[in-house]
DNA sequence: CCGGGGCCTTGATCCAGCGCAAGGAAATCG
DNA sequence: CGATTTCCTTGCGCTGGATCAAGGCCCCGG
């Protein structure tokens, strides 16, 4: 379910809009997120527009070309961002983890839908009091705008993988980005959590759902990676890195 | 041949940095390009900063990860955005027409390399003058991350196309895209221009050469499409977008 | 007007990844 | 704690698009 808590239980007059008992002062994603370029005065501003938001698995945030009444920064948990033909074929066009801001393009709709893929923490803004925001902050805007150029790399190196990636160079490639990524979130470790399914990685990556766990099993029974419950280890990262030819 | 004109032949008084004898004025593309959100006195300001920039066909305006010195509004004539593996693959990211702006991420770096497929126009700024002026004036940060938008926007629908539709779709969609950038840009018509070749059309989508050949012809001899020199003719575009699955 | 090169087309064959089907493992629930 | 469901794995045959190969067309230059 969608918890918007618009009370706080336990200290209600340290609590801004229910984010937590100390506010964006001890945010577990201020220093990665957007909010790390703001003053502790504009931190302050933010805070008091904010709105703690809780999604449990399964759930959707929001849905593709819905009005994009809000924006959120993920504070804990991860998102699958999707988009649907009409006949359901599904493309799975990345994955929202900690500290990632969602509407960043500040457009009327949300282009894609975003789904929990387990228990989410975020922090929700209503798109107008955002916009005003930024108005007045060219320097968040600046840094909204890094973001999407990030965004827009990560596009075209998906692109580039969907056009031009065999099926097993597209797994490598998948697994040591995410790797990339936890790392960027200062979660670094051989061992790659993985919060989405077979289905969802064969969405992401242009596959079927065998062809994804077929070349996992490989990958695994040739000591490349060791396949464990809810992730991978990545034995042999030179290995890897040479299959993702990049 | 890339060729900067530092100087102007006709009307050296009239010409701003080479722009035209008229300068942004008369700019065939200032409706359309980031530069519609400024008013006139910003408008001479960036002239002043601006270079125009002539390019021929085949030659590279910039390379894919040489340091950004640069960015662009293309005036007149289409480019090739591509990245290329290390084995030689390609795939070509997009493709730039009149009025697009090249280096909108403002990143260290450019992202993928490109290239003129005719003869181009561009007019140029130096990368940090042109942050100078974006710092000055927020509002031009705000077209160029709406257009940050749109092209993420436009890079999920590909990442859709490359993953999930056939090559029939991807075709289909394709003509279906590009006819509508036309329309965009002020050039409706149901005769859409190819200034890509048939390899950078199969590099855009994810096919070979042949596969693109083929389901052209295959579209013509359906009489959904009219192949002529240099472009198509959309003559059953209910059925194309029926094809197009979107 | 002729020759060469770059593109495009078309046919024949092949194969990487798909689709189907049948289990197996592991989380969820009454 | 057994039952149900959901997700994952694995085998097998098939096929869409790749690959290989051979011309054809058209533009450009001499």
């Amino acid at each position: 379910m969608l918890v918007d808590t618009g009370l706080c239980e336990r200290t209600p007059q340290a609590c801004h809009h229910g984010r937590s008992e100390n506010g964006c002062a001890d945010c577990k994603v201020r220093l990665i997120s957007v909010c790390s370029v703001l003053e502790p005065t504009e931190l302050e501003e933010l805070e008091a527009l904010s709105h703690h938001l809780t999604l449990d698995k399964g759930h959707t945030l929001f849905g593709q070309d819905e009005p994009a009444g809000s924006v959120f920064n993920v504070i804990e948990g991860a998102l699958r961002l999707t988009r649907l033909l009409p006949d359901g074929r599904r493309q799975v066009m990345g994955f929202a983890l900690p500290g990632d801001f969602l509407g960043l393009a500040l457009q009327e709709r949300y282009s894609v839908s975003a789904e929990a893929l387990g228990p989410v923490r975020t922090c929700r803004f209503g798109r107008e009091d955002f916009a005003a925001v930024i108005e007045a902050k060219p320097h968040l805007l600046r840094s909204l705008h890094e973001r999407a150029g990030y965004e827009l790399t990560l596009a075209q190196e998906q692109m580039l993988l969907l056009g031009r990636r065999t099926a097993e160079e597209k797994v490598a490639a998948f697994l040591l980005s995410l790797r990339d990524r936890y790392a960027r979130i200062g979660h670094s470790s051989v061992t790659v959590e993985l919060p989405m399914g077979r289905q969802d990685m064969a969405d992401h990556l242009g596959l079927t759902i065998e062809t994804v766990s077929r070349i996992l099993n490989r990958l695994d029974r040739a000591h490349a990676v060791l396949l464990v419950p809810g992730g991978v280890r990545l034995v042999d990262l030179p290995r890897l890195e040479r299959m993702a030819a990049s």
